[in-house]
DNA sequence: CATCATTTATGATCATAGTCATAAAATGTG
DNA sequence: CACATTTTATGACTATGATCATAAATGATG
């Protein structure tokens, strides 16, 4: 099988290098049974869950054989991935865009960090699983859909703590992205400790927010606001 | 299938509060069809991998029927889990064990995680299975033993920070706890980002030792040493 | 010991993720 | 269009993790 995202390069004059560039009946079919298969599989997932869902199923209500799945998607895992990925990636920019702006900047963090955990509360076992997947890249197909998801979030972390309401920088001595890494970090095993059932969630919610406050205050210049 | 530490309560004389009580032929059957099941999974596991072995050669391998296997671990996974959490304990006690008495409380660090990213190297499929059990657990059967993997490597990260080379303690507001908690979330995403294809392992442990010396700086009074 | 209750073992059986040989469809070529 | 080449689709089939009704073993009771 063939990237979908093939520029089939044909005429040269400037007009044809648009975006969507033209495709052929094979390339939209294509396009379109995949599109098929996620929305199916979404529906299912959402409704009945990971475990509960069949491929069959899947392939029955996207209307194609239950091999051809296997075409799109590596596993049953990697299909669930290929679903929930860009719904992720929606759920962290609307919570960046909706963060208080007058917040200090753990809260500012805190903010994000809670839209994404109530977003994985919805269905716990179909976070574990998921998020496994995320955490763990089997196929290396996925990258580029984990990609951009960490993109969005490294840039809004970075963009967060660039701009502090508490109005205090970073240390000079401090690569920005490495401490939205450590901060991503924070966050990330607090969430996958919770899924784990080691802690109750309010448990886990003040103690995150605990560990990001302890982090910026190393991070940053000057002292505490009153 | 009741739990296998039972004291089987008898006698009230005070002798008899072995830490070894007595155990019928029931229990101790059952506890050596389970070290005959673990040597066979653990064998199987490091000569083949993990997707390779079946469960019924396991089976076979501790002479016991296909079923049976099924009474002591919850799924496949689970045997995984049950069979490797002893063996990182010991390598994290290794560590924290040979840990070089003269360096910095960073070096020390890597130290520890760099052996534990070794023993992950050894065989990546089988570590990126491992650790995604080992990160969200789906059988609660698994907590105890997670939980003394844990236990051991918070202590010992825990005693590392408490009296580092440099001695420079903590500052008085920073819970230990905490601290540990933020060190280890570092050290276990660098090491799920390298599994999952994100950074090559040089890169990797580089990245590592200079968030661990952040977050270390933040975390602890006075001034670098010369 | 004889009887009953409880726990453990077993392998035939099942459910289903994933494969693969074959067919169909699209595209390219003259 | 006719033909060849490449790509995509299909569902019967396979492999295997896990289940479950049944049987065996152990322990308790009198």
């Amino acid at each position: 099988m063939q990237n979908i995202i093939r520029p089939s390069a044909i005429g040269l004059s400037a007009d044809d290098a648009k975006l969507t560039p033209p495709l052929g009946r094979r390339d939209r079919s294509k396009q379109e049974k995949l599109q098929r298969i996620l929305k199916a599989a979404k529906h299912l997932f959402d409704a009945k869950g990971f475990a509960e869902t069949t491929t069959q199923e899947i392939a029955e209500r996207a209307d194609i054989g239950t091999g051809t799945l296997f075409l799109y998607a590596k596993s049953k895992e990697d299909l669930l991935v290929m679903v929930f990925s860009d719904e992720m990636l929606t759920t962290s920019q609307h919570a960046f865009a909706t963060v208080p702006a007058t917040a200090s900047a753990t809260d500012r963090l805190m903010h994000v960090f809670n839209t994404m955990i109530a977003y994985h509360g919805r269905d716990l076992a179909l976070a574990r699983v998921l998020l496994k997947e995320v955490a763990i890249l089997t196929n290396p197909a996925r990258r580029e859909d984990i990609g951009r998801l960490m993109n969005g979030i490294y840039g809004g972390i970075l963009a967060l703590i660039a701009a502090g309401h508490d109005a205090r920088p970073l240390k000079a001595s401090i690569d920005p992205m490495t401490a939205t890494d450590i901060l991503f970090s924070i966050y990330f095993n607090s969430l996958i400790a919770w899924l784990s059932g080691h802690t109750s969630k309010p448990v886990m919610l003040k103690r995150l927010r605990n560990k990001l406050a302890i982090s910026l205050e190393g991070f940053v210049t000057g002292t505490p606001q009153p």
